[in-house]
DNA sequence: GAGTTTGAAACT
DNA sequence: CAGTTTCAAACTC
């Protein structure tokens, strides 16, 4: 099995001999790294292959599926992999390994363990089937693998320098044989067998080098700070040699990598999983001889973690630096791709841990938000060092999104989220995962309370969302700064001081225990968030059964309870058969106001506070709403802004049927541009637009469907002003530029918002623009607002369908 | 921050 | 379906 591999490995073996690090490793450990030689070398040709993989968006959301996959099917994998490495010796025992990691997972209950074993597996099944085959089988790993680049002949070239190690080894043949005991044994029998490994072998680790080489992936997985320290291990690679082991540690590290540098929270269990894959690989198959290579970089890793919790903030610094470094460093095309990459799989593959963890782990890590948000606290100093480079504030993106999801206003509530990843979860799965549902088939953010229905529609914008990662680096970066200001009540003050948008949602339930439609964070779909002032609150995943049983049973009552409550203009055109209003803005509340006293001037009212005017639907008095009254046609911003009251034509509603031609005409622009453009978040709540005539005008309440667009949706499109419904578009096509004012990719601006971005065709086909509103609203304000679109609106489409059925996978 | 107002949600 | 109560947000001071 000797392949010329080990020829080419020498290079990078002198750089890392060189490298302080490495000195530092020898010192500490009696292992030398000759072997660790051909591992670097291993991964390297394999990261070479990556690169081609890179460019597919369609990996990313492989990787992310195979990971959260592997856990759950852990053991067809190992069958699978036996199956298509029969034909190997050298192969078989890889894929043994790999096999064997995969009982362990599914054997034990952890989440880590089960990661910590996927991602071993992964690595197995590449090197050792380098086969489509597998790919097949398992497509989670296999394209995991398949962004390796197993057609590459660098690819071919890895698995055998891996085969060798493995035939090499003894630790191979051992493999075999342990492989009954792990399948039984949890991840702790494995951090034993290594430890019996190194015994036996003789290598003279220490604990805490045992536990770096062997367990450390398991030991340290949970917390945030263990992140840290595989971080820096990943940089320490980096550091070692920038070009080979940048590229050998990327495919893995680079997701985690750049994970880490932007979401330290989040990625964390990608990185253990990733890291982890190499150094069991490494321990497994080469044993003695790779635990050298592992060594190294894990032994800084475990000790600073040891050390101190409280460093941490400066490791990740420093660790983000080496990221940063590395990218640079690196930078030839491929690995800018493989980046970019991984910054996507980071960011799904944050989402499947955060899941992961949640779900998997029970509970449990969701409940211990306290001490998560500790971690937090921890890692957000270090974020704003993060965004110096462009990698490693691109992970952050999805931290972002996040944000942006479970509350546009604040992001400190989605450093909780992304952190604790529990109850804002929710919103990520959502806003993030239905973005990344773009890569991911499946999102198995089953946290998400509500399904996410517009994922599909979202698919087609993947690449859309890569772009936005990229683009999103200085929301990343604010984001951090936020989280640097983090008590609840800072962030009450921030979302009043906000302004209108409604970012997140932040209940003040006492009563409800936030199982009614009066809270709005059950409302929305989401659960509650520390930043809530809930008292007794079961909207928590720690209530899932309760909550998900309470939304049914609401649901049961009106199934549209937890539907957006804002419908764009062509569902509301159809609905309400108010088409007289239907300017492209016109969305409409969907049930209407019942306004009295406020005359539809205030907040009290849902059309008002929707950024809405009223229609035929509202049984107002005295209605006086500033974005059309009722009976009224949207009138164009403009006039509306000049007088509203003015209007305050009592237009007789428009019977629906003789609405019918207008209401068609506006379908049709609609599905004009449906066609010509992408789909997008927009685009998605007006799919779900129900076509339904009443005779009296007046369709049930409940009559709507809509699948895309949340009420959230027009409410933070409310303060946009009007704007283009194509040159949203446009934008969106553009990949999410960011406007440097609001931070906010502009797709996400406009997209949802009705408001902002319909500049759609009236009935008339001339143009009706959007509400403007008196509701002048800066900048910041509106930024606000658009992100709170993208978010909400989200989280309304899953609010149909059960909450967990996410995981579907 | 406390109290009031308001209208949706829930209940009867 | 209508009326009443409950609730929490919005608003005011």
């Amino acid at each position: 099995m000797d392949s010329p591999e080990r020829n080419q490995i020498g290079t990078p073996i002198s750089k890392f001999e060189d490298s302080p690090v490495f000195n530092y490793i020898n010192n500490l450990s009696p292992i030398k790294p000759v072997k660790s030689l051909h591992i670097a070398q291993t991964f390297h040709s394999l990261n070479f292959a990556s690169i081609p993989s890179v460019f597919t968006s369609p990996h990313i959301s492989s990787q992310k599926e195979s990971r959260f996959l592997g856990r759950h099917h852990f053991s067809d994998f190992s069958k699978l992999e036996i199956s298509s490495n029969d034909g190997d010796g050298g192969k078989m025992s890889t894929s043994f390994s790999g096999s064997v990691k995969l009982s362990d997972c599914s054997s034990a209950s952890e989440q880590e363990k089960c990661d910590i074993g996927v991602s071993m597996e992964e690595f197995n099944v590449e090197r050792s089937n380098g086969c489509s085959k597998l790919s097949v089988k398992l497509p989670q790993a296999l394209q995991y693998v398949g962004s390796l680049g197993y057609g590459n002949p660098d690819n071919d070239t890895s698995c055998c320098a891996i085969k060798m190690e493995t035939d090499e080894g003894a630790s191979v043949d051992k493999l075999p044989q342990e492989n009954p005991k792990e399948g039984t044994c949890s991840v702790e029998t494995q951090g034993q067998y290594q430890l019996e490994q190194t015994k036996e072998e003789g290598s003279c680790y220490d604990w805490e080098n045992l536990i770096s080489d062997a367990a450390p992936d398991v030991l340290i997985f949970n917390s945030s700070t263990e992140s840290v320290t595989c971080r820096e291990e990943d940089s320490n690679m980096v550091d070692f040699d920038a070009t080979s082991f940048a590229l050998v540690s990327h495919p893995p590290q680079d997701e985690v990598g750049g994970l880490h540098n932007a979401q330290p929270v989040s990625s964390l269990h990608h990185d253990h999983q990733q890291q982890n894959p190499i150094n069991q690989l490494e321990e497994v198959e080469d044993g003695e001889q790779k635990e050298t290579d592992h060594t190294p970089q894990l032994l800084p890793s475990v000790y600073q973690n040891k050390q101190d919790t409280g460093d941490l903030s400066e490791k990740m610094d420093d660790k983000v630096g080496d990221c940063i470094s590395l990218g640079k460093k690196v930078d030839t095309p491929q690995q800018r791709g493989m980046r970019r990459r991984c910054l996507v799989f980071d960011v799904g593959a944050q989402k499947k841990n955060a899941v992961d963890d949640s779900k998997s782990d029970s509970l449990n890590s969701m409940q211990s938000e306290g001490k998560c948000a500790s971690d937090d606290k921890k890692l957000v100093p270090l974020r704003p060092g993060i965004g110096s480079s462009s990698q490693c504030v691109l992970p952050s993106i999805g931290l972002h999104l996040n944000a942006l999801a479970s509350t546009s206003k604040d992001f400190r509530i989605v450093k909780h989220e992304s952190l604790t990843s529990v109850s804002r979860l929710i919103s990520m799965p959502r806003s993030v995962g239905s973005f990344h549902s773009l890569t991911a088939a499946h999102n198995s953010a089953n946290q998400s309370l509500a399904p996410n229905n517009a994922q599909g529609d979202l698919s087609s914008n993947g690449n859309a969302v890569q772009v936005m990662q990229d683009d999103l680096q200085e929301p990343a970066l604010e984001i951090a700064e936020e989280f640097n200001q983090n008590s609840p009540k800072k962030k009450r003050r921030r979302l009043e001081n906000a302004g209108e948008g409604e970012a997140c949602k932040r209940c003040n339930c006492k009563k409800s225990k936030c199982l009614k439609l009066y809270c709005e964070c059950f409302a929305a779909g989401v659960y509650c968030v520390e930043p809530c002032s809930c008292h007794d609150c079961f909207n928590k995943p720690v209530h899932e059964d309760t909550v998900l049983a309470t939304r049914k049973q609401i649901e049961s009552r009106n199934p549209l309870a937890f539907a957006p409550k804002v419908i764009r203009n062509s569902e509301t055109i159809l609905e309400t058969g108010d088409e007289g209003i239907n300017t492209p803005a016109s969305a409409r509340h969907k049930r209407g106001c019942n306004c009295k006293k406020s005359s539809c001037l205030k907040k009290y009212c849902e059309c008002y506070q929707g950024g809405v005017g009223c229609s035929s639907n509202c049984r107002c008095e005295g209605c006086k709403n500033a974005y059309g009254r009722k009976g009224a046609g949207y009138a164009p911003a403009g006039t509306e802004e000049a007088e509203p009251e003015d209007e305050v034509s009592e237009v007789g509603e428009k019977d629906g049927i003789g609405k019918c031609q207008e209401i068609m005409e506006v379908h049709k622009d609609q599905q004009l541009i449906d066609a010509v453009l992408p789909m997008t978040p927009f685009q998605i709540c007006r799919k779900s637009v129900k076509v339904s005539f009443f005779s009296n005008g007046k369709p049930p309440r409940p009559s709507l469907v809509t699948g895309g667009s949340s009420s959230s949706c027009v409410n933070t499109c409310q303060p946009l002003k009007k704007s283009d419904f194509l040159q949203h578009q446009l934008t969106f096509e553009k990949h999410f530029q960011i406007n440097p004012e609001d931070e906010t990719p502009e797709i996400l601006r406009g997209h949802c918002s009705p408001g902002s971005g319909v500049k759609t065709t009236s009935p008339n086909g001339k143009r009706v623009s959007p509400p403007n509103r008196e509701l002048g609203l800066s900048p910041g304000q509106r930024s606000t607002s658009t992100r709170k679109l993208i978010l909400q609106s989200i989280p309304s489409f899953p609010s149909l369908t059960p909450y967990h059925q996410s995981n579907g996978i």
